[in-house]
DNA sequence: GATATTATATACCAGGTGGTACTTATTTAA
DNA sequence: TTAAATAAGTACCACCTGGTATATAATATC
């Protein structure tokens, strides 16, 4: 039950679950963003002083920077259930897609807890919070990446689009789909916008070439 | 110079400037987003005492309303500038992303004011912002809706999906645009993308259908 | 029991928030 | 000159924030 390994010897037995707090605050920041959870409502929630809090962690910025690598884990815990490995393009994307959406308990907030934070203000953040954030956010890239070279050498994925561009363009997009999520929309409707979306990137393995070609493009405006 | 058109006839003369007050408080408020902008700081910037705002304006709420509207007015004359009306589909909305990205000036913060309130939340806004809000977010998807239902008739813009989703899609992915500029990204990078997400808009006038079908859709994922 | 050790709880700090009495300054009309 | 009207300025309210000094409670060892 106890957190901490080194087992105190003597003195007076601690209340404070370490591993409880960093939860509650992982699931009040997600639940509302983290910029608008402060430190004495995690404490009440928790049910522990905040002195008791400033002797276990010894700042807010730790345990921003604990609650998003418990998320993270939590959230790669899933990735990995998925099977991913060896799917085709279309299937990839389209079951995270369809994990991020549907497999949600009542207990899961909304949307994803490193989306809503990609908009909260640097000052709001401390190092350690912004370091981890960041941290998180390219390994989700390189996450990304994998797969777009996979599908690219099993070629069901665009060739026409460079690797960076298509790797950033399906972050931004799922960022946006969670952010959407989060606003509330239908999950029917955030699954059409994506279809659009990532209609450009998948080829079919019949055709071989005539789907996702920009070769012409399309938005070509006045002035470019 | 006094906004307030019925002159008082005795008193000492008002020093607060209506309209200014309500410009620094809409650039504040587009800058910082609304929720880290308090009214003290708008009061310390504007050099007015917060009793002679109160005297001015009857609550934050108010002041809130009245800076979302005058942030909406200027962005309808930017776009009545940019004589959208008889063009194609595809310049209508490379010209109003150019627009979006590059017709800014240093004094112009990054980003959309109204954008970026969508993420904060409701308890934040008073009811008279929220209702603001939420006019001109309406104001915006029938402007939207006005060019697709014009492409749709011209024949340039795509009529595999329904005209709700094509405006709904639209809109988020300006949003989405608009998002990611507030976040520093550069703008090449943004219009990568955006000519990604809408190449399965729009139709070249030559081909007439090959471009733009989402008829065998690309993202069919395990479970729908 | 005394003492060292550890954790908790109370009370406080300075600074911020939105909002408001109350006093003071400046004007016009009587 | 006096009175009424209007606005500004000062000081305050209760409540919140992150963070801390200090007293107290509970344990193990001596």
């Amino acid at each position: 039950m106890n957190h901490n390994l080194s087992i105190p010897l003597r003195g007076r037995p601690k209340k404070v679950d370490h591993q409880n707090v960093v939860e509650i605050a992982m699931y009040l920041y997600w639940a509302k963003g983290i910029q608008n959870v402060s430190l004495n409502e995690i404490c009440r929630k928790a049910n522990i002083a905040k002195t008791s809090f400033y002797r276990e962690f010894d700042s807010e910025d730790k345990l921003m920077e604990l609650a998003i690598k418990m998320y993270f884990d939590w959230f790669n815990c899933l990735l990995a259930e998925l099977n991913l490995e060896g799917r085709s393009s279309v299937e990839v994307f389209g079951m995270l897609m369809d994990m991020i959406l549907d497999d949600r308990n009542e207990d899961i907030p909304p949307g994803c807890m490193l989306v809503k934070m990609r908009d909260v203000r640097g000052d709001k953040l401390g190092p350690k919070a912004l370091a981890q954030l960041h941290l998180c956010q390219q390994q989700q890239m390189k996450m990304i990446e994998h797969f777009v070279i996979c599908g690219q050498q099993r070629g069901d994925f665009t060739k026409e689009i460079s690797i960076p561009t298509a790797v950033a363009y399906i972050d931004n997009q799922l960022s946006n789909a969670l952010a959407l999520m989060a606003q509330g929309a239908p999950s029917d409707r955030i699954k059409e916008f994506s279809k659009i979306a990532f209609s450009p990137l998948f080829l079919k393995k019949e055709t071989g070439l005539a789907r996702g070609s920009l070769r012409s493009s399309n938005l070509e405006a006045s002035n470019e």
